[in-house]
DNA sequence: AGCACGCCGACT
DNA sequence: GTCGGCGTGCTC
């Protein structure tokens, strides 16, 4: 990359825009002049789009032809490490420029003045007249001491109307002036008391913080069961880094992000940090981006896309629940937030805390390897332990056809209702019944655009797609032999759980969590608190349960089919059944007084997966899965990418899928292998037929620059899309 | 991404 | 003859 540098009006620079053009245009700096850097307004065509200057002009273009950029944007220009760190995403994950540069541009107004608003202060005259209202407005100023007000803020505090504001402003009793929208977070004090914390807790935040104070880049995996303390310790890291005059971010998964973990920050520092995430509003989004580029931010709680914003400083990154698989997700850049917060901390020397009570299995190879350093929380605060974990062996007693919670876990359930506590059960399955099948012929009713089965949502009496989202009025008649009434639903979906659990325990107060039955994330995380403070009995949850919610009266989990998500040829199914089954379990018993236990309702209670979990040899089964994954060459022991064509035209996939895996060379070259191609899991969603290919590679393989050569022979038809998926989730 | 250009079929 | 389909290519 090339140095920092000014440019004079008339220079030509090189503009990266948000346009998807494979490459910098060449404009001549504006009569303000520019730098490298800036955050431009160039004219593209008959349109003006946003970019950012890149660097000098390459000269690879006819001068006089070249048009001037129109506007540099009143935003501090982006600084080198954030275009070394989007080069870098782009060239890991295999995406063009101009969608990295999206991501660091997602600020709203970006292109606007700085927005100022109307202030009120003390000024010098006297009033002609005193009145009753008056007195109160300019009582309220003088106990303030010289602060300023805005009109709501004064005639608010004041009980008294704008126009008495405004009068003493005509006689210049009141000064008016113009501050920006945007202030600055309020300060945010490293030096208050924290937690008190356990020794094992204050050694482990002692290590943080000495590997904070040491300036530069390093990466520690924070392991720490559910309850264990891990916040408290990482935020003595963060203490650490304010105190160093350098800003923190900490990423949470969206789900996660709620008043309960800002109010822990705030008791920590003595305010709110500035917070990242989709429930935030537009105006409080522009003030944060703003607010990190100028410093006027100290700390940021967000979610995965906050690793995007114009740090000034940044000296640390904590990504809780490190494991989970929201980190992974397509935002137009396909990307890993934990993989690339280590890359964003290791260009701009930070550190990074990796936290979670079940790490991903890459993260506890990075540290068994000695690339990551390794803290580990035992016991939890307090006299809690973790939940006894007992299974139910689902074979030798038959449950009547439509019910799935077992008499010795429906007594357990019982018990907890008398005690006033609360129990959880654990279906990672939505909707009322994952088949439906017509007794009549046999047929399973599918989805229309996609190769898969749809599921009952008795709750909004309609099917619907879990791939596409597509939903159709549950049908009287079997669409495949028409036969009439039977249709019948199959298997159990959390809302057909719930009709078991109203029959056997009527008197119950009976939530149930799932995704879709709510409308915003802001509805489900108001739903969460109010459980947690005890407004329900009984919970019925999906997987969304086992993300890093506090539910104090909770001492009872039931998983009702802890074999779900074992089978299936996922390599990483066994890593996500047993981190799922121990965040949920880590739900119960958090507290001191009450012990918690967890059933596992399962039919094959002997499996390594369950065997593990119930053991609590977690260093066992992680030992084990890391051999397997060895053995096989697969991540985090080699290196994978999945791509996968889809196109509405069946033979058109093919034929290129066909046509790749035989011009496989630059592959050959590397010593890669290809894999396909096949249909994809889903082999057709939405209307477009999918077919994926797999390619392996040793770990030391130059695999990105291979896979730009191999992609590079292809000319693609028009409506067909390739899609790279650079260490992919699953790779069947 | 947009938007123009351009080259073939259906129409006033 | 001309209107308009959307395939191909350019934007500094």
């Amino acid at each position: 990359m090339e140095p920092s540098r000014e440019f004079a009006p008339g220079d030509t620079v090189a503009v990266l825009t948000t346009q998807p053009l494979d490459r910098l245009l060449d404009y001549t700096a504006p009569e303000t002049g520019c730098a490298t850097g800036s955050f431009v307004e160039v004219p593209l065509g008959p349109r003006r789009v946003l970019g950012v200057v890149w660097g000098p002009g390459q000269g690879d273009f006819d001068r006089a032809r070249l048009r001037p950029v129109e506007r540099v944007l009143d935003v501090p220009p982006m600084r080198e490490e954030m275009q070394v760190f989007l080069s870098r995403v782009a060239e890991y994950t295999l995406t063009p420029m101009p969608a990295a540069l999206r991501l660091a541009t997602r600020a709203p107004g970006l292109s606007d003045p700085p927005s100022m608003r109307t202030i009120y202060r003390r000024g010098t005259e006297q009033p002609d007249r005193m009145t009753d209202a008056r007195r109160r407005v300019l009582e309220v100023l003088e106990e303030y001491g010289g602060l300023a007000f805005t009109m709501m803020e004064l005639s608010a505090q004041a009980g008294v109307s704008n126009s008495v504001v405004k009068g003493l402003v005509k006689q210049g009793v009141i000064a008016e002036e113009a501050a920006p929208r945007d202030l600055p977070f309020p300060h945010l004090d490293p030096a208050l008391p924290g937690h008190a914390l356990s020794d094992a807790q204050a050694e482990a935040a002692a290590t943080l913080r000495q590997a904070v104070a040491g300036g530069a880049y390093g990466t520690t995996l924070l392991k720490g069961v559910t309850g264990s303390g891990k916040t408290e310790v990482y935020l003595e890291a963060v203490a650490e880094c304010l105190e160093r005059g350098r800003q923190a971010l900490v990423l949470l998964p969206e789900i996660a992000l709620t008043g309960e973990f800002l109010a822990r920050v705030e008791a920590r520092f003595g305010a709110r940090p500035a917070e990242w995430h989709s429930g935030v509003t537009l105006t409080e989004r522009r003030r944060t981006w703003r607010m990190v580029a100028t410093g006027g931010a100290q700390l940021v709680v967000g979610a995965r896309s906050a690793l995007f914003l114009p740090f000034r400083e940044l000296g640390l990154i904590v990504v809780d629940e490190e494991h989970d698989t929201s980190y992974k997700q397509d935002d137009g850049v396909l990307y890993n937030a934990r993989d690339m917060a280590v890359l964003r901390a290791s260009i701009c020397s930070a550190q990074v805390v990796l936290a979670s009570a079940t790490p991903s299995l890459e993260s506890w190879a990075n540290a068994e390897a000695g690339k990551y350093a390794r803290l580990e929380l035992g016991s939890r605060f307090g006299a809690a332990e973790l939940p006894d974990m007992q299974a139910i062996d689902m074979r030798p007693d038959k449950l009547p056809a439509g019910r799935w919670i077992s008499p010795r876990l429906a007594t357990a359930i019982t018990q907890r209702i008398e005690r006033g506590e609360q129990a959880l059960l654990f279906l990672n399955r939505r909707g009322y019944a994952p088949v439906t099948l017509c007794r009549a012929c046999g047929h399973q009713i599918g989805c229309d655009q996609c190769d898969a089965r749809m599921v009952e949502h008795r709750f909004q009496k309609r099917l619907v797609c879990h791939q596409c989202g597509e939903t159709k009025p549950m049908p009287e008649a079997c669409p495949s032999c028409g036969v009439e009434g039977r249709l019948a639903p199959v298997g159990p979906g959390v809302e057909r759980l719930a009709e078991e659990v109203v029959g056997l325990f009527p008197d119950a107060r009976l939530a149930v969590l799932s995704s879709d039955l709510f409308g915003s994330a802001r509805a489900l995380k108001a739903r969460i608190e109010e459980i947690a403070a005890g407004g329900a009995d009984i919970v019925i949850g999906t997987q969304l349960v086992a993300k890093g919610h506090n539910f104090p009266l909770l001492t009872l989990v039931g998983v009702i089919d802890a074999d779900l998500g074992l089978q299936g040829s996922d390599l990483r199914a066994a890593e996500r059944t047993f981190q799922l089954v121990r965040q949920v379990a880590g739900r119960a018993g958090r507290t001191a007084d009450r012990h918690g236990v967890a059933m596992l309702q399962t039919y094959q209670p002997d499996h390594p997966v369950i065997r593990a979990i119930l053991s609590g040899d977690e260093e066992g089964f992680w030992t084990a899965e890391a051999d397997e994954r060895r053995a096989a060459g697969v991540p985090p022991y080699g290196r994978m990418a999945g791509i996968v064509l889809s196109s509405p035209d069946v033979a058109q996939v093919f034929d290129l899928g066909a046509e790749m895996a035989r011009r496989d060379e630059p592959l050959r070259q590397i010593g890669a292998q290809l894999f396909g191609p096949a249909p994809a899991p889903i082999a057709r969603i939405r209307g477009r037929h999918r077919v994926r290919l797999l390619v392996k590679a040793r770990k030391d393989a130059p695999l990105q620059a291979a896979l730009t050569r191999w992609l590079a022979q292809f000319k693609l038809p028009a409506n067909l899309r390739l899609a790279v998926d650079i260490d992919p989730q699953s790779f069947w």
